[in-house]
DNA sequence: TAGATTGTTAATCGATTAACAATC
DNA sequence: TAGATTGTTAATCGATTAACAATC
């Protein structure tokens, strides 16, 4: 059992990051990289990256840094991406495309197998090599899929609704992308992903550069 | 001058979701608000929001709530959503084509005005009413528009150089949607948004979930 | 009026940062 | 060896939450 109560929200947020900076090191052929390094490159503390990473177990070598490797596989691990993660995604629309080709997600044990839609003219069609299925067909290629997940990228009127409809297929893990909060039953997680809160903080710092 | 300093980033995120509550309530025809009915639809605590809606200046009647109306437009003028910033998009993938389809965006006074690319397939079009240019076009276009905000939703490899070609076009804002972090100078504004972010603390929760 | 909700002041909680001995 | 970097323990900082008098 891996002691991931001990990580917090934002530690979670940050790993990715961290991978991506580890993950160009050993690119390079690194077999060590300090958490000084890795500060200096996402412009953080080296105190905090060495905080964060030290939720993976990984120890590290005073004056050499953190076992390149070993370090990564720990990442994988704790947030859970050496595992494969079957989603499907409602709404084929040119977000669901977008995210559908994402190169990164394979990588990162996101799978999407299958797109849904109400519109007939993008039901039939391929996206990315997977196939966009009416609505209907949901709950039945849930199943067939075994999917766990549902990427939610439908209009805002529409999100209740199909969240139920995933969750009645058996989903239990949803990735929002509409700005609704969904109601959901409480062992069905919902992440929300919401594109307005990051432009808001880009605007505000906007103002305040503006000199208002 | 607007007591800026005093609002904290999660408060910051947290006021578009506010403020997509409140204007539900709006157009139910609702005159007041109450931070707890907010509270209650947002899974939050009242007292949170309060403190939140605070940083706006509009007071509250105890009892009754807070002035629908009022209240929207200093969430408006607070997140500067009242002042339209003029953006250009570059790299005309389907993410571009999400974003520059957003129907929020325009409201809150985000104008994508052009989009910008490489790929001579896509040079010529016209996505969502406006039209993609050559790369080469950047400079030219962002000063006749007078855009001061550039979104990027490229390929990894390019960030980095396409982001300095935006800031010699006088561009002060970037919006990053690549999982590059960008090297700019200090008086240009960053924000990076990121998917994978979000995927960790969902996957992360999966795991907790499944009961590992 | 009664009681729900407000704004304010204080307490708690948790995340970040600092300090420093250990060590490669 | 010398000194950069580690892991740990403690201090600080800031955000959330609690308490409560004021009031519509």
């Amino acid at each position: 059992m891996r002691a991931s109560k001990l990580a917090s929200l934002p530690t979670i947020k940050r790993l990715p990051s961290y991978l991506h900076v580890i993950e160009n090191a050993a690119r390079e052929g690194r077999t060590f990289i300090s958490g000084t390094m890795i500060a200096d490159e996402l412009e953080l503390e080296p105190i905090q990256v060495r905080k964060d990473l030290a939720i993976t177990g990984i120890v590290g070598k005073p004056r050499i840094g953190f076992p390149v490797q070993n370090l990564i596989e720990a990442i994988y691990g704790f947030l859970h991406w050496d595992t494969c993660h079957r989603a499907v995604i409602v709404g084929a629309g040119s977000l669901a495309t977008a995210l559908m080709g994402y190169p990164e997600f394979p990588r990162r044990g996101l799978s999407i197998e299958a797109a849904f839609d109400t519109d007939p003219a993008k039901v039939g069609r391929v996206i990315n090599g997977k196939p966009v299925y009416h609505l209907d067909k949901l709950a039945e290629r849930v199943e067939k899929l075994s999917a766990s997940m549902a990427i939610l990228t439908v209009p805002s009127q529409s999100a209740q609704d199909v969240a139920e409809q995933a969750i009645m297929a058996g989903i239990t893990a949803i990735w929002n992308f509409t700005n609704v909060k969904l109601k959901v039953p409480p062992q069905v997680i919902v992440q929300k992903e919401d594109l307005s809160s990051g432009y808001a903080v880009l605007s505000v710092k906007i103002r305040m550069l503006n000199g208002e």
